[in-house]
DNA sequence: CATCGACCCTGCGGGC
DNA sequence: TGCCCGCAGGGTCGAT
């Protein structure tokens, strides 16, 4: 379930099911889905037989659970269609069950599903968190101290998803990421995410807004559909030059896709099928309120023009031609 | 350094 | 029926 609140629902859902209990075993069926652990399968399920989960954590569209006193966490990415489940430890193997960790506690298991294996899980390293604003920061780190107090709105239930659970004496409080997570930009939805330096780092880029809103180093959790979404919300076309953009027009971006991701979040996401599920395996509703992804030759909400599809990177954008006119002059 | 296309996979639905 | 094509919400990597 690729993008922040489909991820959010999966996180949500293994705060309450796995939070505190202790691995009892940990088996992996295909190796492409570790394939970004160092080490491989066997090093993966060496680091967490035995160990006790804590508090999962989210940043943008990746997820990790600390693992209790080892500066380690397990980290998950869905990619396009990974799911993870909770269920019957009896239970048949789903076809694409590409891993499992079963507890000491002989409770239910958790499964990581992924057609397509362009997801993977890995046991990292957590790191302090380059991104944290310098307030948060004991010891005097690498922080831009410009980030500290910068406008924001923290909607949603989900700025507190960010710290490292397990950091030791001499970094008590210091928020942690996973070391392959340090270059992800804070999702909108956390503190640390800092608009003016989004609004800096897009004037300083030769790109399309859309292409900006789905590159993670400078603004996480922003996939496609809602990408798309927050484009159509805040009338701007993905075309749209990013070094021409107004502070007005990056905060009304930014103002939508929070509003849009936040919504969708309330409905448990947005599922067109059952492979975007959360752990329980049941589908979300926000397909119903999509207003532009998706809506080919439809009338757009606002103005009754057909919604329009464009190939954009090898994948579809869908735009109102009227209420997002082409610029001038677009960027690539 | 910034930017962009190729590539990684499996399955589904539509056209022929 | 079967085959082929396009399409699917992800990120990484190498070439430029």
């Amino acid at each position: 379930m690729p993008e922040l609140p489909e991820v959010e629902v999966v996180r949500r859902g293994l705060e309450n099911w796995i939070t505190g209990r202790t691995v009892e075993t940990a088996e992996v069926f295909h190796p492409r889905a570790v394939r970004r652990h160092q080490g491989g399968p066997g090093d993966f399920i060496d680091r967490l037989t035995g160990r006790t989960l804590t508090m999962p954590r989210r940043r943008g569209k990746y997820l990790w659970i600390p693992l209790a006193e080892t500066g380690e966490a397990m980290l998950a990415h869905l990619g396009m269609s990974g799911q993870l489940l909770v269920g019957e430890p009896d239970q048949p193997h789903e076809k694409h069950l590409r891993a499992r960790v079963t507890f000491a506690d002989g409770g239910l298991d958790l499964r990581f599903v992924d057609q397509r294996t362009f997801g993977h899980l890995m046991v990292d390293a957590l790191v302090p968190d380059a991104f944290a604003p310098a307030a948060l920061v004991l010891d005097g780190g690498t922080a831009d101290a410009s980030d500290a107090g910068t406008d924001r709105t923290p909607a949603g239930s989900t700025a507190d998803t960010h710290n490292g659970g397990t950091a030791g004496a001499a970094d008590a409080g210091r928020p942690q990421v996973p070391l392959s997570v340090a270059h992800i930009a804070p999702d909108p939805f956390e503190e640390s995410f800092a608009e003016e330096r989004f609004f800096r780092a897009l004037r300083r880029r030769d790109t399309g807004i859309k292409r900006a809103l789905l590159d993670q180093s400078l603004i996480s959790g922003v996939g496609n559909i809602y990408a798309d979404e927050a484009l159509w919300r805040a009338r701007l076309p993905w075309a749209r030059s990013t070094g021409t953009l107004t502070r007005a027009e990056v905060g009304r971006v930014l103002a939508a896709a929070r509003a849009v991701m936040g919504a969708a979040l309330e409905v448990g996401g947005t599922s067109f099928d059952s492979l975007y599920v959360n752990v329980n395996g049941e589908s979300g509703y926000f397909d119903r309120s999509l207003q532009a992804y998706g809506r080919r030759d439809e009338p757009c909400a606002r103005c009754g023009t057909p919604i329009r599809r464009d190939v954009f990177m090898n994948r579809s954008s869908y735009s109102c031609p009227k209420c997002q006119p082409k610029p001038r002059h677009p960027a690539r």
